[in-house]
DNA sequence: ATGCCTCAGCTCCTGAGA
């Protein structure tokens, strides 16, 4: 089972190249983040034609969130239950016995802000309810757009970018509280490059230059850890002529194992 | 650098993203 996560950053602007990538990387599941459309605008019928079912939460101009899956996807939840949320940002399902949440995590814009207050709320929130929910299903992948960085490895210049959002021990520690709750980064399962990224600025050169954070992640549970059996990014579509500011996160799963 | 780029919308500027 290949699941992915991408952050398109509009799909009224991206959905060609979700296609496309769709049919050279025939995964079962891909969560989008960012759709910044309505749900009366989602492009079913296109995900269709390609041959695959869709669920999603939208919402005008900001968010919005999507599981496009080849099979059936049950049990579909919208938001983080028990968190009172007016923006679209969870959206999770059933997919061949396994629990997916695909997320897109609020950016935070600036420590002390009070978007920053919402990001540290939310960020409690999703771990409440998650807590719960993997004792539901302990077959659980968390993928999205996280806005949080683990470690300095993450971060092209942890210097300069010290304390900064994404950044911050505040977004870190909730972060590992995650992990705490029995969740396993799959691309730090494997060797990777110094320096892999998965959202580069559209400013400056920041892709060409490897200026980049990696802040897209896929977290599996630990009844699902031993059946990971790979892990990328995959920079590619990064390379398009309108691109998104990230790329797909790519993880491979064996069931039967 | 109160910048750089991209997207949506109360659209030719502004807010937000990261």
């Amino acid at each position: 089972m290949k699941l992915a996560t991408w952050n398109v950053n509009s799909l009224n602007v991206r959905l060609p190249q979700v296609l496309d990538w769709l049919a050279a990387n025939p995964v079962d599941v891909l969560a989008l983040q960012e759709l910044k459309l309505t749900d009366d605008k989602f492009p079913h019928a296109a995900f269709t034609e390609a041959g695959y079912q869709s669920q999603w939460f939208g919402q005008k101009t900001y968010n919005g969130v999507a599981l496009i899956t080849r099979g059936a996807a049950d049990d579909v939840v919208k938001n983080i239950p028990g968190f009172d949320d007016d923006m679209a940002r969870v959206i999770t399902a059933t997919v061949a016995g396994v629990r997916v949440v695909g997320a897109y995590f609020p950016n935070g814009q600036e420590p002390g802000s009070e978007k920053f207050d919402y990001k540290m709320n939310w960020l409690k929130g999703l771990r409440d309810w998650l807590k719960t929910e993997l004792q539901t299903y302990p077959q659980l992948v968390l993928m999205g757009d996280y806005n949080i960085t683990f470690d300095d490895d993450d971060v092209w210049d942890p210097v300069a970018l010290k304390d900064t959002i994404h950044c911050t021990e505040e977004e870190r520690y909730h972060l590992r509280a995650l992990i705490a709750l029995g969740l396993h980064d799959s691309l730090r399962l494997f060797p990777q490059e110094p320096k892999s990224f998965s959202w580069w600025d559209y400013r400056d050169f920041g892709f060409r230059r490897n200026r980049g954070l990696r802040i897209d992640h896929i977290l599996v549970s630990d009844a699902l850890k031993p059946r990971v059996r790979a892990c990328h990014i995959d920079k590619t579509p990064r390379k398009n002529e309108r691109p998104s500011d990230h790329a797909p996160v790519v993880v491979e799963l064996d069931l039967s194992a």
